[in-house]
DNA sequence: CGTGTGACTGACTGATTAGTCAGTAAGTAC
DNA sequence: GTACTTACTGACTAATCAGTCAGTCACACG
C-alpha cells in the first residue's frame, strides 16, 4: 500500500512530463503516449497511477503549483531587505521574466482554463493566487508598519499589483508590441509604487534607469499613431 | 465561386455555433460533430467550408473578434458624454459584466491560447487587443485635450488601464474570493482615476457608491488574515 | 526457497473522431 | 433541356487514443 520511494519518484517524473507536454503543446493536444514517451515509461504505467488522464492532469495542477518557483518563500525570508525591495523582487518574478516562469505561464494559462469549467478544480486554482495574495499583501503590511509605505490599503493594493502582473504578463507573453517585458516592469514598479505612496517607483531587478513618476516625464503622447482612426 | 448570400449565412451560423461549443466546452473538448449539430447542419458541411478543423478555429477567432460587444465604438461614438465617462464605459466593458461578456471571456481565454501557440494567429490576437489599446489611448488624450485628465503618459495609463481590466476580470472569472465584479470595478475607478489624474474615481457604471479615494478610507487591513502565516 | 506484493510493460481493444466521397437537389446559363 | 455549378448530406473509413489485462521482474519477509 505504501509507496515505495524509487515509485514516488516515478510518480514525480510523470508529472513532470506531463507538465512539460502541456506546456508545450497545449492541453487540447497532450496525448497519454507523448506524457508516457516523456517520461521513459509506458502508458499502462500511466494508468497505474492515475486512474484516468483527467485524473492525471488534477495532479499536475497540485504539483507545478508546488514545483513553482513563483511561490518560494525567499522574497519574505530575506529579512535583511526592505519592504520595497521585498515587494519588487516578489512582483517582478510574478512577470515571465525568464525560461522556467515563461514555461510556468504556458502551463497555468492552460491549467487555469481546467480550473474555470472543472468545478472540482477551481479551489486548487483559486488557491494558487491566494498564496500569492497574501505573501504580497503581508509584505505591504509590513511595509506599513515599518512607515515605508503610505496607510493604503494592502487589501486593494495587493489585488492590484498581482492583477497588473498577470494583465501585463499576458501582454508580454503573447509579444504584444505595445507591452514588453521592460515596459512591464516598468509600469508595475511605477504603478505600485504610487500606490502604497512610496517615493519614487518600486526597485524592480530589471529596471536599468528607473523613470521618476509617470506624471514627471511626458513621452510621445502614444507611441502607434491615436487620432487617425478617429 | 463567388458565395451565395445563403451560403455567408451558413458560414456565419457554423462559426457562431463553434464559438458557442469553445466557450461552453472548451477547446480541448470541441467536437467537428458537437458543431455540426449546434449548427443544424452536417459534418460533411463543416468540412466543405472549412477544410480542417483547425481551419474552422481560426476562422472563429477572427469571426469571435468582430462580432464582439467589446469593440463596437459606441463609447468613443456617443459625443455627448465626458472623456471620463467614456473612459469608465469602455473599461467597464472590458470586465466580465454581464452574460454575454462573460461569455466572450470564456472564449477569449481559449482562443488567446491558440494564439500563443500558433504563430499564424498569433497577429489576430495582437489585434484584437491593438483595437482596444487604441481605443483607450484615444480617450485618454481627448482627456488630455480637453484639460479633463492630468498631464499624463497616455500609452502608459492606456496599457496599464486595459492589464487591470485583464487581470481583475480574469479573478472574477474564476470566483475568486478576494476579487468579486464590485471589487473589481472599484479598483479600475480608482487607480485609472488616479493615474489620469482626475478629481476622484472614474464614474463605473456599475459603482454605486464610489469611495473617494484609496488613501481616505482604510479598510479592515486585510480581508483575510495575513500574519497567521508568518 | 517460495510465496506474496508492488512496480511496471507489451500487446491489445473498443470507442471515438477528423476527414472522405459519391451522390442529390436546386439553381443558372445558354 | 441539358450541361454545369454551388450547397449540402449520409454513409463510410482510416487513424488515433484512452484505457485494459495478462503477465514479468525485483525484492521483501518468513
Amino acid at each position: 500500500m505504501a509507496l515505495d520511494d524509487t515509485a514516488v519518484a516515478t510518480q514525480r517524473r510523470i508529472l513532470a512530463a506531463a507538465a512539460e507536454c502541456i506546456a508545450r503543446d497545449g492541453l487540447a493536444q497532450v496525448r497519454m503516449a507523448t506524457i508516457a514517451k516523456a517520461a521513459g515509461v509506458s502508458t499502462a504505467l500511466l494508468h497505474y497511477h492515475f486512474a484516468t488522464k483527467e485524473r492525471l492532469f488534477a495532479e499536475v495542477l497540485t504539483y507545478s503549483y508546488d514545483a513553482s518557483s513563483v511561490l518560494d518563500q525567499d522574497a519574505l525570508s530575506s529579512a535583511g531587505k526592505t519592504p520595497a525591495e521585498r515587494l519588487a523582487a516578489y512582483l517582478d518574478r510574478c512577470l515571465p521574466i525568464d525560461e522556467a516562469l515563461i514555461h510556468d505561464w504556458l502551463l497555468w494559462q492552460e491549467l487555469a482554463l481546467l480550473c474555470l469549467r472543472d468545478p472540482d478544480l477551481a479551489g486548487i486554482g483559486v488557491d494558487l493566487y491566494e498564496r500569492m495574495y497574501q505573501t504580497v499583501a503581508q509584505i505591504i503590511n509590513d511595509g506599513i508598519t515599518a512607515g515605508e509605505f503610505a496607510d493604503c490599503d494592502a487589501h486593494d493594493v495587493a489585488v492590484t499589483a498581482l492583477a497588473l502582473t498577470d494583465g501585463l504578463g499576458t501582454r508580454v507573453l503573447a509579444h504584444d508590441p505595445q507591452v514588453d517585458l521592460d515596459g512591464a516592469r516598468r509600469i508595475v514598479a511605477t504603478t505600485v509604487g504610487e500606490l502604497i505612496g512610496f517615493a519614487g517607483p518600486l526597485p524592480m531587478p530589471g529596471v536599468r534607469r528607473p523613470r521618476r513618476s509617470h506624471t514627471a516625464v511626458k513621452r510621445s503622447s502614444v507611441r502607434r499613431g491615436v487620432g487617425e482612426s478617429a
